[in-house]
DNA sequence: TCAATGATTAGATGATTATCTAAATATCTA
DNA sequence: TAGATATTTAGATAATCATCTAATCATTGA
């Protein structure tokens, strides 16, 4: 669950574009399958490695499962990339991944 | 040389670490050697895939090649997650059952 | 309780990846 | 020009990954 995770996770596009789906609001595994042409067992390998990743909360109701999108593991990335934009500068600071 | 090969290109940690490296300027592919426990093949295929990522330039000076950070792609990335980040402005549709 | 539905898990397979050794290319200097 | 240095390229291998089918788990409703 640490930043390799994280990067991992969004290395591939499907699990990029699930996250974008999860933009509009919550999503079932079942809703976010229509719009993939990929089974039902590799979207949920997907949602795994998202889900592990921090990327993504899950939220059982009845027999679906509601994906969100969480945001916390996406800061991390933000502040990651903006470090690494301030080039040259002292430069005390270091990650951790 | 899309999205597809940046985000591929961040999800390795030797790969990360020779763009935090490049943060305080240029340095030679055996500069960058003396850090990694890496054979200068190996890292010369990272630096392969992080050129062609377009996350790095290179400039041949002698027989020296030396590497530099390219921000231009961070900022594309950067703007990937914020979008994602821009959820479902203004309404609240969270309970949606 | 049984069948249907939504989703995950198990196990297998082909593709991709990170790494290595060895060889090649390019440049510098004696 | 020969030898040393810096780096890349070629080819091989073991590990990881995305995907599939089939089986399983969990929930709903008749």
């Amino acid at each position: 669950m640490g930043f390799q995770d994280s990067f991992k996770a969004l290395s591939d596009p499907t699990r990029r574009e699930i996250l974008n789906l999860l933009r509009a609001g919550p999503l079932a595994a079942g809703e976010l399958l229509e719009h993939f042409s990929i089974t039902g067992a590799s979207l949920s390998h997907h949602l795994s490695i998202l889900r592990h990743a921090g990327l993504i909360d899950d939220e059982k109701k009845g027999k679906y499962i509601y994906y969100t999108l969480n945001t916390t593991v996406l800061d991390d990335i933000l502040n990651w990339i903006l470090t690494l934009k301030e080039m040259e500068k002292g430069g005390s600071d270091h990650e951790k991944s």
